[in-house]
DNA sequence: TTTTTCTTTCAGAAAATACTGAAAGATTAA
DNA sequence: TTAATCTTTCAGTATTTTCTGAAAGAAAAA
């Protein structure tokens, strides 16, 4: 296959894929984008590229650099931005574990916990059934949680850190 | 906290966490009351526990179904059809996890295979950019994939068995 | 068979989300 | 300072997604 179409397809794949996870195709694309270029390129770029305003760019590649995948960069001599992505897939992998464990897991932990105490008018099949399904998920996510922190500070955990040389 | 209120509070904190996940409000909501619910519901209480119009429930109960997440029960002298949702979470998860990675994952590995070839027209850097970054996607999600797959075929796994009932 | 009760479908409506483009804001150069 | 170049913002628009409700379909009861 051709560079270019297989570039293309690329973000095209990448797009759709990130819209089965919460992210908009948009800015999935523009990731995409950077992953597979060997250079920074520039807001303008981006717009050609995809086809997309300049509104649009600029909304989506702030939020890319809000979740730490996308970096500027000043090239010397010119005056413009431009934008370049992580490209070790492990650095993105953890980046996005480490972002979406403070954004949405913590807080439902918490919420969860909030909520864990109920005081029922009667009905004590039910208010085990709540208890139970509630504790059930705070547990399992409570140990999700932990996991993921081993595994973003795997360098200071011996056993995790020989599995991900293991596999990587 | 009173038994219903909670309830409540359930029901709208995971519909909102599973649109950051790509599943949609309602779907959410309805697996939500279910997992709280002691007893079989029908598709009529879940309309009117959710407000929600006739055919947007019986959709979301489909697609629900579909995932595996959901079934359907027949109680003993009763025409209408209730709903009922398995309340071990390890076994939700097992299940979207187990659909999660044959609709996504496995297509997008098929992808990242049939993309990996590129012949380039000069542009050794871009070429070599393109095919690490692919490739390196590649192994991670194939490194993925297989992870997954001894997790959910735990029971003939000692190592992950093991691991499993320690945190369980 | 006809009636009743429940389920499914789907065209159109509503709501949510994403995008555009022009204008204002910044920053550097002249 | 003024001009030139680039970035950011945001009100309005477009697109996508989700929902409604009426009608058709099915299955059991009469």
């Amino acid at each position: 296959m051709e560079l270019q179409e297989a570039k293309k397809q690329f973000i095209a794949a990448w797009g759709s894929f990130g819209s089965n996870w919460g992210i908009n195709r948009t800015m999935a694309q523009i990731h995409a984008l950077l992953l597979v270029s060997a250079d920074p390129i520039s807001a303008e770029s981006i717009m050609e590229a995809l086809n997309i305003s300049r509104g649009n760019a600029n909304m989506n590649i702030r939020e890319l650099i809000n979740w730490g995948l996308v970096e500027r960069v000043v090239q010397a001599g010119e005056r413009r931005e431009f934008f370049i992505a992580e490209k070790d897939i492990w650095v993105v992998a953890r980046t996005i574990m480490r972002e979406r464990k403070k954004r949405e897991l913590e807080p439902m932990l918490r919420f969860l916990d909030s909520v864990k105490n109920v005081e029922g008018g009667g009905n004590e099949k039910e208010i085990a059934v709540f208890t139970n399904t509630v504790e059930g998920i705070r547990k399992f996510g409570g140990q999700a949680n932990q996991s993921l922190e081993s595994l973003l500070k795997a360098e200071e955990n011996w056993f995790v850190s020989s599995l991900i040389k293991l596999i990587r």
